[in-house]
Formats: structure tokens, sequence, C-alpha cells
DNA sequence: CTGTTAGCGCGTTCAT
DNA sequence: ATGAACGCGCTAACAG
């Protein structure tokens, strides 16, 4: 690539002339800016955003942790930030946390590098250890978590309203006529603790007794579907069955459907199932699975234009929470509501 | 952020000595580096790699377009590449190709400021125009292409062996029982015309004919459901129906079967269908889809190693093509084969 | 209008 | 063993 310094030499003025001239300083006189102009045009000349970086103490890079790339939530989330990060300079650096996770260098070592100016976090299987939230902590950028909390620490935050998700998937379950319900989730991360706060809270109101047995949680950290089909198996083995599930998210919606047929479930007649998340498997499976709708694209436009927000100053992310709205999709997992009867 | 003179500052001594006694420089007395480290440690002090990229004329970075984050296949790739690249210090800058696109600026304009060491390109839903094509070659560094090539252009490339691929896929409806072969794929792209003229060779060399009306092309640029289904309807509802289809994604493998269900087949008795991607939707399916394995992660792992060498002047990937296999993964639905009933 | 100078943070000579 | 000086590519303040 060439360098002011030569394409000033190919002209027969000074490299400082060509910086002005190619961004239409006023004081450089019109032939010398078509020279110029001419000549980088011809060696497709592009500014070294890196060096910009070190002068301005801005790098316009944003560190992005992110656990699996092919998450489509995620990845939707992800392309919402991008786009609005990317309208004001920024680059995304990306790292996947669970590859970082175990080895000997900080995680965060590269963000802090390449000078990040922000970081966005998306969730994690588990909640990282200390160390590694006291590196977070040192990094003089602002950190923004998506769709996911860490007891007692204070970055910024955007995710689901989860706790009117879990009132609401179970309100639904009971207007469908359900009167044992079960809930299946996953341990140890926030947005699951939230659903199913809400879950209980709403049926603690409607005084509605869930049984303990009913409620099952199934491991996060590696998504195997096998061992969770047997752990499923079990659950609808029992002689004292729940009428009506609601999942925390529609991968297991999906294969909670799946052996609850194998055991003779017939749905939504015997068993109506709740997912999260609409995902486009919740379409596709036979039957299709009701969920609720996230609003991936939202929480990053939100999460992005925080970090923005932050980084001009106009504002603290510190301890800032934002909660987006969740919506009811009724699929076929579920019978229509009494109501409606 | 710290720098090395405040740090020499700090211990009385010059900003060298500092940059010395971090790397472990043998000049340098045992006492200084101590003092030194101590401090840098103190304050988290990170090298600047954006300037340690401008002196060594290496960002270490590379510039990843991709089209779709929450793709399952191309995340896992790019989990791959990420991890051999990162290890050899390189940090990713992702960009996505559908955003850029119809933009007025240069789709690569921030890869070529950033000073990319090299470029991943996975694949588009359509081929790009020819200034976006001729921008990729005036970009100083190596490109290689994901899973996607363009004719006649000569950037490296690696990618599934599709044509291999298609003929297992005919080989396996065959053996199936299958005599009235359907494929069902999308236009455009060059893995789909590699899966295509696999499947059509090795039908011509078995002397199967096909029935020009079994071939259906579904669009590719938008993911459209409901559009599929309506094509697809109108093809289950012809008299003259295939029994085995070679759907090209597991995608429209599963919708396939959505639809000619609700059309009355029965699967696999009166119709066999075989996807390819062995996503996870396939397993999750009722019932479970015949599809084919790729490898994602050797893909990945293959073209991080390609960029890595190209860069370091091992090798010159210009036109460089490597396929990796595929494999059947036999499920539900397909019969088992003639042969071993 | 244009050129010189200084400086961003760092590594690498070359002196001391 | 340590420091001064130069350069990477670029911008900005000043001088001409």
């Amino acid at each position: 690539m060439i360098s002011l310094k030569e394409i000033g030499a190919l002209c027969g003025v000074s490299e400082s002339t060509v910086s002005k001239a190619l961004k239409d300083h006023p004081a450089v006189s019109a032939a010398t800016k078509e020279k110029v102009k001419a000549v980088a045009r011809k060696h497709h000349y592009q500014p070294n955003a890196n060096v910009q970086g070190i002068q301005s103490g801005r790098s316009q890079c944003i560190g992005v942790a992110i656990n699996n790339f092919g998450d489509p939530y995620s990845g939707a989330i992800l392309s919402a930030a991008q786009e609005i990060l990317h309208d004001s300079g920024y680059d995304l650096i990306v790292i996947p946390w669970d590859l970082m996770v175990g080895r000997n260098e900080g995680i965060f070592d590269r963000f802090a590098c390449r000078r990040a100016d922000g970081v966005l976090l998306f969730p994690t299987s588990k909640v990282p250890d200390a160390k590694t939230i006291s590196q977070l902590k040192g990094l003089d950028s602002p950190v923004i978590q998506i769709d996911q909390s860490w007891d007692g620490e204070e970055f910024g935050y955007v995710g689901s309203d989860n706790h009117s998700g879990g009132r609401d998937a179970i309100r639904l379950l009971l207007r469908g006529g359900c009167s044992q319900i079960g809930i299946i989730g996953y341990p140890g991360v926030s947005s699951g603790t939230e659903r199913l706060a809400g879950a209980l809270n709403e049926l603690a109101n409607r005084k509605v007794e869930i049984n303990p047995k009913h409620i099952l949680e199934l491991s996060s950290e590696k998504e195997d579907d096998e061992e969770s089909c047997r752990l499923l198996g079990e659950y609808f083995s029992s002689c004292d069955k729940p009428d009506g599930i609601f999942c925390f998210n529609d991968r297991i919606g999906v294969l909670a459907i799946k052996v609850a047929k194998k055991h003779g479930l017939s749905i939504p007649d015997e068993l109506q199932v709740v997912g999260f998340g609409n995902l486009p498997v919740s379409f596709l499976n036979a039957p299709s699975l009701t969920t609720f709708e996230q609003q991936p694209h939202l929480i990053g436009k939100t999460a992005g234009q925080m970090l923005l927000d932050c980084i001009n100053q106009k504002n603290n992310v510190s301890g800032k929470r934002v909660e987006i709205a969740v919506k009811a999709v009724r699929r076929e997992s579920t019978s229509i509501s009494v109501a409606e009867k």
C-alpha cells in the first residue's frame, strides 16, 4: 500500500500537503488537489487506520467476545450491533470465549493490546472466574453484557425481558387448560434464573402448586443432545407427568417434543409445550413449537448505541440495564386458549 | 493504558530500557528488569499492537467477510480458523457481506485501512459485481474463499468435496430402491453447481433418466420459507412425483419433508429424502434427516493454515484449491439399502 | 498556498 | 548496562 510520503514524491509536494489535499483542506490549491487525488486513486490509497488510532487515542475497534459463532440468536444481535458500530467508523475484533478459557493467556489481553474502545460480551455457558472478571474491570473501556449478567457486577447490560417472558409462558399454559405445570431449564445463567423467577412468581400469584419433580434442569455447558434426551426420557417416564411444560429455549422445547412423542404423548392434547427464542427450528419442527419471540436486532442495536454513547461520554454504562420485550408466537404445540374455545 | 515512556518515568530509566527489560533483553540488569516489570504488571501494561503493526508492516489482522453470523456451518468454520490464526498472533476483523452490499463505500475499504494481512471470504448469496471483485484483487493481501468460488477467479479456495457428495447422495437413493430421482437445489452458487454436477454425472453413469420436472430450484438469496413451501407444495402436487429427492442443504430437506407429509406422502416409504450439511436441525427433525456431514472444523483449520503459509511466503494461495471430504449420515428419512435388506 | 516540525508508542540501531 | 536518535505513517500547529 502506497504511503503519503510516496504520493508526495510522485507529485512533487510534501507529505503534509498530500494529507491536506486528500481531506479537501481549504488551504490547498485546486490544481494540487487534483494531482494528488489522481495519484492516490490510481494507487488505491487508503489511510492507515492503525496509525490514526494511535494518534487519536481511539483505535476505532470494538472487542467482541462470543461463545458460539453459529448461534442464530447471537448472530442476529451481532449483526445489528455491527451495523450501527460500523456506521460510526468502528470495526469489530472477535474472540471466542470458549477457546480462550483455560489458556494461560489473559482472555482479554488481545482487546487490551488492540486498545479496543469498548467491549461487547455475549453469554457464556458458565460464569467466568474472579480473575477474568477483574481483568475485564481493568480494561479502561466500557463493557456491555448481552443477555447475561453476573451477580454483583456493574457492567452495562442489554437483554430480553426474561421475567415477563416466564410469566407470560405460564399464563399461556394455564389459559390453555394445563394444571400440572412443568419447567425445563438450564442452571447457572442469569437469563434462565430470570425466566424461572417470572414463571414461579406467576404460579404463586395464581396459587397454582408446582410439583418439584416437574422442574428439570439440563446442563447448559455442553449442549449434549444425547444426555438431554436421556434425562427427558426419565422425566416423561414418571407416572406423574405434567400436562404443560415451559422450556427455557427452543432447542430444549424441540427435544422435549421429540422425546414426549416417543413416550406416546400426543401434543398438544396430552402435553402442551412452550419454548423460548423463536429460532428457525421452532417453526420447522413438527408439530411447530409455540415460543417467545425475542428481538435480537433491537438488542444488538441498543447495545451498540449504548457503547457509542458511553465512548462519546454522553453516558456511563456502568450498571445500566435495558430489557427488551418478548412476544408469544403461538403455534401447534399448545392448544388454543380456553377462553377462545 | 500506561505507556513505555510513563513506566520509564516511574522507574527512573529511559523508554528504550523499559522496552528491552520487558522483553528480557540480555543487556539489561536483573535489578532493572525486576523494577520495570513490577511497575508494568501493577499498571496492567500491554504493548500497543497497532503500533507494532505499523512498525513491522504486519497488522496481525485478518479480514473476515461473512454473510450470516448465525449460520452454524459458517460459524464452525470461523471458529476453527480463528483458533489457528489466534495462536499465530492474528486477530479477526469481521464484516458482514450483506450489510455492505449496496452501500457506496467499497466493501473492502475497511480491510485495506486496517492493512489486513489476509482475507477470508465466506459464501455470499450471489456473485459480487465486477467492481467488488476488482477491489478484492487490488488488496495486496492473500484472499481465500470458503465454500464458494467464482468463475475464472484465482483466489485460494477451501470447501467441501461437493461433487463427490452429489454423487454419493444419488448412490444412496438408488441403493435404497428409488427410481424416480428428484433434485432440489438453489441456483447461482458454486457449491450448488458442483453438487448438481456430481449428481447428474452419477445418474448418467448409471444410465438413470431424470425427469426435468423433478429438478427444482429454490431461490437462495433470501431464505423465504413461505415461498419455498409454496413451490414445494406445487412440486409434490404433481401427479408424477419422485420417490427419492436429494436436497442441497438440510434446511431445504426439512422443509421438503414438512410439505411432503402435508401432501400425504409417508417417509421413507413413499419418498426418501437426503439433505446436505448435517446441521442440528437434521437430527432434531421428525423423521430425522439422512444427510451428508461436512467437516467445517477441518475446512476452517485448513483455510487458516493456508493463509498463514501464504503470509509467510511459504506458499502462494492463488488458484490453490482444497476440497474436504463429506460423509453420509444415514437416518430415518431414507430406507436401508436394498442390499442390506 | 506550501513546507517544516513535532509527536502518537514503540523497536532497533548506535553511542556512551 | 543504559540512553539518545531515528523511523513506522500520519496529523496538526506553526512558519514561511
